[in-house]
DNA sequence: TGCGTTTCCGCAATCGTTTGTGTAACCTGC
DNA sequence: GCAGGTTACACAAACGATTGCGGAAACGCA
């Protein structure tokens, strides 16, 4: 008789043409099957336990079927879901897109699937977005939103919850984070001004409650420290946020505040369009009177104008090796967590050139290298 | 013997300090009441069924316990989720980023979240990633993704899911969609560039498989028609996907067929920085040699070299538009289904210029417009 | 007092899985 | 022929909510 098993179920009549979706226990009656039978025969990892010849047949029965599990039904039951929050603090940054699609290319194939969400930098709307993720079972978190003193997450990396920070870290260091190795990364666009000639370099720091802001700005005065050049605290100007428009407020506050320098250091590639904005508006050009200098290498920046000198970060495969990580600590939650530093590199473009002025007699405005 | 109601509950005393998070059983026993009372106590939609005394006290027993309702649970039961997807083709486009923005924005305040899928233009992930999102039990779709003719949107349109197109359509137009006007943006495109003299103007052609890539293609022609001006089939090329590359290679293959052409509308913004590429390439200069003008003003557009000439589009007003279209559907399912058109304007930047050559006498190549 | 209505709440089934436990049937070896 | 051990499956209890149904109070009214 189990050869019209469906007839039983057929007694929804009065719904609409949409036919509800065979459930595990079509699948266990077609096979003729208990449904924990067909259960274990269709997990891999449970096959072993039922007779090969039965769970053959499940499995037939399944696929003819069109079978697909319910992911949801499944959760509840285990508490798992196959799926880990991915945490961006502003997906129109084109930084972040990048490294979304590195965790994803990394995630599908094993097997898990990537849950993307938006804080906007809004603590609030952080708080519900993690918190709608966490009450759908995500297995663990990628954050690329993280302050350097961050409650919310601090709270969940104490109750255990598997989670790799990408770009920016926590001040305490018992969270796993893949960042690039932004040290580095700013004494070598120190030394590209510095063998331009540059010695009065100003620098736009990034939000001071952000790793990279702090972490920029401590190699900014080490590296000045370094080459023996000035380190006048006027010189400096924090922002408040990773935007454009800031970076232009900030370094329009300099020049106003009547600091001399030549070239400027800005936080990451945003703050650096917009210096190029305050220069603009002021008559200053770009390199020939401040040469400028980005972190991020975000996609674009290559084709602006002019084309901007910044510090290449591994986008993509930040995301690849974060979620490699957290895909690791899943698999061995005992696993001693480690942070990794990517390597960076300067690329050199035509935001940066020559200083200006008397110091050498060829203080032409028309330094820009030849080439391209 | 309700003040210790939580007694019971700690026999899980071998696990790790993680508590265990509390249930509606949880705060049914703490407000001493059976769960059914509890759950319709805490559901303002039941809430009239329950003594508004008890109701009370149930509603401070889940404030004190902090109990926060599992949508997983409740998804189960209610085949219900509370979330939408979102499918967009290539989240690397700026194109999509605000468009998002603006669907979370206008779906948040309503109780429902966003679940962002990338497929990245694979069919195969495309289907994947949707039928993961399907299984999850979304309410609907926002499609960024769609080709004209896509049988898996199609069939799921008639499987009654609840969708809405953006950006681009199907051709069949029972599925609601909210684009740009397209046809106007063009028509807008080639009146200025005829009025700045051009008489020769090629087209690249997006993708012909989407709505966006054809009805451009369209307008271009219609618009030339309208002008008076030679349809010449040796001005279009057709690209293949929506990128920078292909754009590059579309012009560079105009240009070694030899076409004449004094300004070429791209299909969109990439295509058009593509054609940055082909001329510079060349030794092209753009506005001087050729007019470039770009579809679409994503980010960025404004500040690469030269500022590109292009047909803005409301992105983020999409994204709304779309949401609130799909949260009526939601609500009144019967309604019928409506696409809508939103206005497009001509923003006019330096990659336009009149053409070069002897027509008229002051065919100097510094005809850039002086102002900026 | 008795009967019909409300009002309020508890009971229990249910959504679709997973998984611990129970138990036939079968084998093995003495 | 039977103790002891596998093997292969079924049973049923979860996971945490929602909801139709039914019944006990409480109430209204004659």
């Amino acid at each position: 008789m189990t050869g019209v098993a469906r007839a039983g179920r057929e007694t929804d009549l009065g719904t609409l043409p949409t036919v509800r979706r065979p459930t595990l226990r079509d699948v266990a009656e077609r096979a003729g099957v208990h449904p924990a039978t067909a259960s274990r025969a269709l997990n891999p990892h449970t096959r072993e336990l039922v007779n090969d010849e039965t769970a053959k047949r499940v499995i037939r029965a399944a696929r003819s079927l069109g079978y697909r599990p319910n992911p949801i039904a499944r959760s509840l039951k285990t508490s798992r879901s196959a799926s880990i929050g991915v945490v961006i603090p502003d997906l129109t940054n084109p930084l972040f897109p990048p490294i979304v699609r590195g965790v994803e290319d990394e995630l599908g194939p094993a097997g898990y699937n990537a849950w993307i969400v938006n804080t906007d930098n809004d603590p609030e709307r952080e708080g519900a977005q993690v918190e709608s993720l966490r009450s759908r079972q995500v297995e663990g978190l990628i954050v690329a939103a993280a302050r350097r003193s961050h409650p919310l997450l601090e709270d969940f990396a104490a109750e255990g919850m598997p989670m790799v920070l990408v770009n920016r870290r926590l001040d305490r260091t018992d969270v796993p984070a893949v960042t690039a190795d932004d040290a580095t990364g700013v004494a070598v666009a120190v030394r590209h001004l510095v063998e331009l000639g540059h010695r009065r370099i100003a620098h736009l720091a990034g939000p001071q409650d952000t790793s990279t802001g702090l972490v920029r700005l401590r190699a900014y005065h080490q590296a000045l420290r370094d080459h023996g050049l000035p380190d006048d605290p006027g010189l400096v100007a924090t922002c408040d946020s990773w935007t454009l428009a800031e970076g232009a407020r900030a370094l329009a506050l300099l020049l106003d505040r009547g600091a001399r320098f030549t070239a400027v250091l800005a936080g990451n590639d945003l703050l650096a369009l917009g210096c190029y904005d305050a220069l603009e508006e002021r008559g200053l050009s770009c390199p020939e009177a401040v040469s400028v200098v980005g972190f991020n290498d975000i996609p674009f920046v290559d084709r602006v104008r002019p084309p901007l000198t910044t510090v290449r970060i591994p986008h993509y495969q930040i995301g690849v090796e974060a979620a490699r990580m957290l895909l690791e600590a899943l698999r061995d939650p005992d696993r001693h967590p480690r942070s990794v530093l990517l390597p960076v590199s300067l690329v050199v473009r035509q935001s940066t050139a020559a200083p200006p002025g008397p110091r050498d007699g060829r203080g032409s405005p028309s330094l820009r290298p030849a080439t391209v």
